[in-house]
DNA sequence: AATAATAGTTATTGACCATAACTACTTTTG
DNA sequence: CAAAAGTAGTTATGGTCAATAACTATTATT
C-alpha cells in the first residue's frame, strides 16, 4: 500500500485520508454491501419482510419439505435464530410447519399459496432495487463480480 | 434467473436449491463479506480491537487532529456511536482528545505513540488475515474486484 | 436398557446501527 | 447587541442480527 504520509495537522477542511482501511478488501466489500443491503431492505420492508426472513421464505418456496436444520445450515444461521423467523412466517400463514411421521423430531416446512405469492412479488421488488444499484456495472461485469465473490467464499468452505 | 422448478418434496438428503437469494448480488456480497470480516475480526481481537474501533484508530493515525464529526462522516457511522469508541481509545491511551482553542465545540483527535504502534501491528495482522482469504484470487483479480466494488459504492454516493 | 446423538426450542447476551433529546458553543440575523 | 438558528459532542434507548448455553423430546447406538 502507498504510505501516503500523515499530514502534521488536519482541520476538517483538508482532504481526508481514509487510512489503512481503504486498502482492506473487507472494508470495500462492506461498503458495497451496505449499498445493496439498504436498497434490498427498503424493498423488502414494503412487504413487511426483513432480509433474513425473506431469505428463509425464498429457500422454503424452492425446497418444499425442507427441515429447519437444513435451512439453517444452508443460510448459515443458527437454528435458534431461525425459530423466531419461522414462527413469524407461520403466524402470518406464509409457511406451514408439520411434524414428520417418520421422525417426530423433524418438521417439514412448506410455503403456502399466500407465501409463494408474497415471495414472488418481494423477490421481484428486491431484484429491481438491486438492479438500480448496479447500473454502474454492465451485465458481464456483474457476472464477473459474482464469480470473484464466489471464489472467495468457495475457497474458505468447510 | 433459471426457474429451476421446486421438487415436489425435499427430505434434507437431496441437493438443496438456494432459491432466489443466490441470484441476488447482495447475498453473494454478504457471504464474501462474512468470510473476510470474520478473519479480520479474529486478527483484530488479538490486539483487543474490534473492526470499527480499529477503523477509527486507523483514520486518526493518518489524520492527526481530525474531529469526531469528520471521522464519523468518513466512516459513515453515527457520531453518537463514535463517542463510545473514542472513549475506549482514549481510556486505553491510544488516542488523545483535546478541545480546540478556536472552536470549543470541537475536539482534535490524535493517536499517541502507543496508538500508532498498536495500529501498525494490527493493520499488518489484519492485512495478513485477509490475504489468507484471498489466495483464490490473483493480484490483478483482487484489483479488479476492488474496482467493481468501488463502482457500486461510487454510483450511489450522495 | 443405558447412553449418546439429533432436532427443535427458550433465554440471554453482545455487537452494531439508528434515533431522539439534550448541553454547550458558535454563527446568523433582525 | 440580543434572539434565533445551527453545529459539535454527548446520553439514553431501541432494533436487528448473530452467538451461546441450557433445556425437552425423539431417535440411534452399544
Amino acid at each position: 500500500m502507498p504510505p501516503s504520509k500523515p499530514s502534521t495537522t488536519n482541520a476538517t477542511t483538508a482532504p481526508v485520508d481514509e487510512g489503512a482501511v481503504r486498502g482492506l478488501m473487507g472494508y470495500n466489500v462492506k461498503r458495497a454491501y451496505i449499498v445493496l443491503h439498504s436498497a434490498a431492505q427498503q424493498a423488502a420492508a414494503a412487504f413487511d419482510l426483513r432480509i433474513p426472513t425473506f431469505s428463509c421464505l425464498s429457500v422454503i418456496v424452492r425446497n418444499p419439505g425442507i427441515t429447519p436444520s437444513a435451512l439453517a445450515e444452508l443460510l448459515k444461521i443458527e437454528r435458534s435464530n431461525l425459530v423466531v423467523m419461522v414462527d413469524e412466517l407461520e403466524t402470518r400463514e406464509l409457511v406451514s410447519r408439520t411434524q414428520m411421521k417418520t421422525d417426530r423430531r423433524r418438521f417439514e416446512l412448506k410455503a403456502t399459496v399466500r407465501g409463494r405469492r408474497l415471495h414472488d412479488k418481494a423477490a421481484e421488488a428486491i431484484a429491481a432495487a438491486e438492479a438500480a444499484c448496479l447500473t454502474a456495472l454492465q451485465d458481464d461485469e456483474q457476472q464477473l463480480l459474482l464469480a470473484l465473490l464466489n471464489r472467495i467464499e468457495g475457497s474458505m468452505a468447510d
